[in-house]
DNA sequence: CATGGGGGTTCCAGTTGCTGGAAGGTCAAG
DNA sequence: CTTGACCTTCCAGCAACTGGAACCCCCATG
């Protein structure tokens, strides 16, 4: 199968795939005219790691999880700690923008947003250091 | 004013702002001996950088937000509809990573964790399409 | 006066995960 | 035989820094 093919059942750009084959994700076998021949087990492999980036997952992460995925005789636990250790990371960054909205939802609030310069959103900015987040 | 002694005021490292001066936020003046000599202007305008850049604002809002940080002729409408534009994106963020977030906490709960092979995760992962977020 | 340490300077490379584009090879159809 | 859709490689660039090398500057101490 030709990348294109691949591109369209993975779901990923050729792009993508090509850059995945770089980084040592997938190593598809190579016709005799140099066009990349993958098989089944690649395609499988490019949609697992479509499925694993969309959740967030990081490349490093997806190269773990790919590694395991192909282990049988894998530990669910390593499985687990990966995904767990992701959404911590997910759920600060959750914590992070949170924070952000607040304030600038606040801030937005506060602006009258008209013709006149005074704006309490470049007076926050102006201002140094640890302000509430709202309030 | 040296860099380092602006770096300790702003919060920035001196790396930062060193980077600020290449991409054209702040133009300090130099001294002979070729250092940066940097007026109490810049030292607001890189408070205002690490402020703004703290809410999640791009390089390039930051650039807009300062140039009407400087017009005294602003319109408040022009700050608002950036920090809008940016709370809108923001929001988008949350969305996705609340979708992550459930998803994972599903597959989590699920999984056993053991030193057994079985993993709802890896089976989800290598699932192709659009399964629902969480459930 | 030499030396040491703590500033400062520049420039280059690397990070993450692709994406775009140039320049070219291959192949099936008309 | 040419067109057009594929495929190939390689190089550059995005955002927003960060680390490091190699170097300069200045002051204090012995």
């Amino acid at each position: 199968m030709n990348i294109g093919d691949v591109a369209a059942r993975s779901g990923l750009p050729a792009k993508t795939i090509r850059y995945y084959e770089d980084i040592g994700l997938v190593k598809p076998l190579r016709d005799s005219n140099g066009y990349r021949a993958f098989r089944e087990k690649e395609v499988h492999k490019l949609i697992f790691l479509g499925r694993a980036r969309a959740l967030g997952f990081s490349i490093e992460d997806c190269r773990a999880l790919l590694a395991l995925y192909e282990d049988e005789t894998r530990a669910s636990a390593d499985v687990k700690r990966i995904a767990e250790q992701h959404l911590e990371r997910i759920e600060q960054k959750i914590r992070d923008l949170n924070a952000m909205r607040a304030t600038l939802t606040h801030l937005i609030e506060e602006c009258a947003g008209d013709h006149r310069p005074d704006c309490p959103i470049l007076e926050d900015l102006a201002r140094p250091g640890g302000r509430k987040v709202a309030g």
